[in-house]
Formats: C-alpha cells, sequence, structure tokens
DNA sequence: TTGTTATTTCGCTAAATGACGAAATGAATT
DNA sequence: AATTCATTTCGTCATTTAGCGAAATAACAA
C-alpha cells in the first residue's frame, strides 16, 4: 500500500530530465555505470548519485558483477504505480532527439572499451 | 508529440506532495484558490503557485467566476501522459490518511463560509 | 600484498524550489 | 468613483538539489 510519502518519491525520482534519460536506457538492456556516464556526459560521481535516487525509490535494482555493478529496471515493481509509470515512459518519447542520440551512443558504450583505455 | 522537457515539466508538478493533494482534492469537484487553502493550511500566495504550476504543465485549467477563480482537473488533457497520469493518481491514495483528512476537511471547506467572514 | 579500476561517499558550490508577507491586479458592489 | 475581496505577482529567505572533484570502498589482477 502505497502513501503520499512514496508517490512524490517516484514522482521526485522522475523529475530530472537526466534520469528519465537513464530509464530510457535501461529498457534496452541492464547498463553499468561507466556505460550511463558517457552516454550522458556527467560525471561518474553525479550519475551514480541519479542512480541511487532511482534505486531508492523501487524504479531500478542494481546487481554486482565483479568490479561493475549492472543497473536494470526493477523486474518486479511491487506496485501498481511503478508498473504504470515505468510503462508510461517507455511508450512515451520514442520520437524525442535527445533520447534516439542517447540510444545511438548507448551502441559505442562497451564497458571494455570505456573502461580498458 | 512530448519532448524530454515537457514530461519533466509534468514530473515535476507532481513531484510535490501538496500538488498531490490538490489533484486529489480536484477529482471531487472544481475548488477556488481559497477553499484549496483552508484545506492545505498553507499560505495564499503559496496555494496559487502551485496552482500555476499545475497549470503551466496542462493537467489543471482555471475558469474565471466573478470574483472567484475556480481549478478543474483538465477535461482536455491533450496527451496520452497527462491522461494516465491523472488516471494513475486518481487510483491511487485511496486509502491515505492525509488524503482521507483532505476529503473531510473540503466538506467543510464552502467558500462562503471561508470567504464572507 | 600491492596495484588497478569501477563505484560510492563526502564536502562543497551554484541554482532551483517552497514558503511567507506585502503589494498589485481584477471583478463585483456600493 | 471608491471600496471590498479573491487572487496573482514580487521580493526575500531557508532548504533542497544537481553538479563537480577528491577521498574512500570494493573487487579483481599481478
Amino acid at each position: 500500500m502505497e502513501d503520499l510519502k512514496d508517490i512524490t518519491k517516484v514522482f521526485k525520482a522522475l523529475a530530472d530530465s537526466s534520469r528519465v534519460r537513464i530509464i530510457k536506457m535501461l529498457e534496452s538492456k541492464p547498463l553499468c555505470v561507466c556505460e550511463i556516464t558517457f552516454v550522458l556526459n556527467l560525471s561518474t560521481s553525479t550519475v551514480s548519485k541519479h542512480l541511487s535516487i532511482l534505486r531508492d525509490c523501487g524504479l531500478i535494482l542494481d546487481e554486482k558483477n565483479g568490479k561493475w555493478v549492472n543497473y536494470m529496471i526493477n523486474p518486479d515493481l511491487n506496485s501498481n504505480l511503478r508498473e504504470q509509470l515505468i510503462n508510461l515512459v517507455n511508450t512515451s518519447l520514442v520520437n524525442d532527439n535527445f533520447i534516439k542520440l542517447d540510444k545511438a551512443n548507448l551502441i559505442m558504450a562497451d564497458r571494455n572499451l570505456l573502461c580498458n583505455i
């Protein structure tokens, strides 16, 4: 059961364009911090903070994998609200130019290339 | 067609508990600023600002009526996103205690009583 | 163990936001 | 025209937030 505080927290998490861009990226596949950092062109610490905000409201999950941390859309969005919000974001912005560019850049964002230099 | 900026603006509008409470109140019926101010127990200017934020992202409408301004959920939410968000808020928080209390207080908030003293 | 690398946490700064009261605006009434 | 009253706008203040770089942490590699 969701209360006002929980719901506001989820809306706050989505009330930032960088975080919406992250959700849109994660719709393709799980990503590590450095891949997202490459696409958003922000500092690693800033991206890490954004991810923790999305995680703390239950929209995404992290999973350790060696020295990487993979982030993904929470496959078990234990509420109708979160599920519908993710669907809403998922079906939105399909023609937005920034989102298209992010998706194009994501193709070039191979963690091995990014990290082994 | 919605772009990233528009969508972020709508999420920002909902990322505040007072504004979510306003949306929940407007689900019952159109309300003037003084009725909402009575329930939220905030200053008139603050409530007016909240209402303008909700209006500027297209979620609500205002309608002059004599010296009052009636605010209501926009009956013509010209986008799937706004429509689904309003539905989402509408179906959420039905058991939240603060929202219940707001609805109870709203019954006592008659604009004639509030304004004719 | 020591080094390397990915991520997180910390401390800071600049900008945005929510709150208020006071002043301005707009519409009805006298 | 002057007054009254609901609402909006303005100026200010305190708090929150997004951003960064540096330091701390965690996990693999040598």
